[in-house]
DNA sequence: AAATTTTGTAACTTACCGAGTTATAGTTAG
DNA sequence: CTAACTATAACTCGGTAAGTTACAAAATTT
């Protein structure tokens, strides 16, 4: 499997706009809350874009904004749209080992089937339930304020 | 998710160690086949011998073997012992951000299902199954040597 | 329509970490 | 006792995710 944190971040991305709700928000601001650079939040939603997840207005007073409803999009669309290309990575191919050359096709059934068992699970939960178990835990911790 | 091509190695060794019987095999050895280092290799299966997966023998001929029947070793077996950590991986928490600071809790859940559902699948599918699949595979190319 | 604010992206740099290497202590066979 | 192994620590190397700089393109504001 390959190393990422995008997966993460796209959610506290969509989270994030959702909260705002219609509002446009900038990569500043994201890029602020995430805690990392405004180029890497505008690479990662040129992604989700994409997959229709997010949309973007260029220009004096543009940004960012969830394309669909924040009930309609699952952590399966955002696994899906931040997944690398490989479920488990390859080593190199030793061409001399009748293994390692077919390694790939041996593995590539259950890999495959692996990975879709997970859509099952992760279709299951929305932004919208996440937004609403945030603000349960911070109502419990007592902080009120989550929008503005 | 995190990178690392440990699961697919393991599976290789596996391979190659059911492939070859009752014989003890050297880390020497099995580095040729996978094309690294011995070191690389001592090192993944001291992670393996861990989970009761394969066995070492120190000392002059010594060298691995597999713990149990090649029938009595699945995928998910051996994904448990090469796994990282977390699933999906967490970038830093931004702890002046209330969604940062609570992702982890957010998405536990989720992801934990996530990966557990992957667990009937991946259990499905034995060494032994994947040494009589290459078994074919090579037949149909043509190729007779396996074992020596 | 000029200035300003923003996205989009290419190109470069930095930092991290998996992988490879070196070195050495410990273990067993002969 | 020596040779052939494993076990593991400590170090280096290399690939790549992440961060940065730069600038073109687009839309708003004045």
């Amino acid at each position: 499997m390959k190393a990422s944190t995008n997966y993460t971040k796209a959610v506290h991305i969509c989270i994030y706009l959702n909260i705002k709700g219609n509002k446009l928000i900038n990569s500043n601001e994201l890029a602020d809350s995430v805690k990392t650079n405004p180029v890497v939040i505008r690479r990662l939603i040129s992604v989700l874009r994409q997959y229709n997840i997010i949309g973007s207005i260029p220009g004096a007073s543009g940004g960012f904004f969830l394309k669909k409803r924040a009930s309609e999009i699952s952590l399966w669309d955002i696994y899906l749209a931040t997944r690398e290309e490989e479920f488990f990575k390859k080593p190199k191919v030793n061409p001399e080992c009748v293994i390692s050359s077919n390694l790939a096709v041996l593995l590539h059934d259950s890999s495959m089937a692996a990975e879709l068992s997970m859509k099952s699970e992760l279709s299951k939960v929305k932004i919208s339930d996440l937004s609403k178990d945030l603000s349960n835990i911070l109502r419990e911790q007592g902080v009120e304020t989550l929008s503005e």
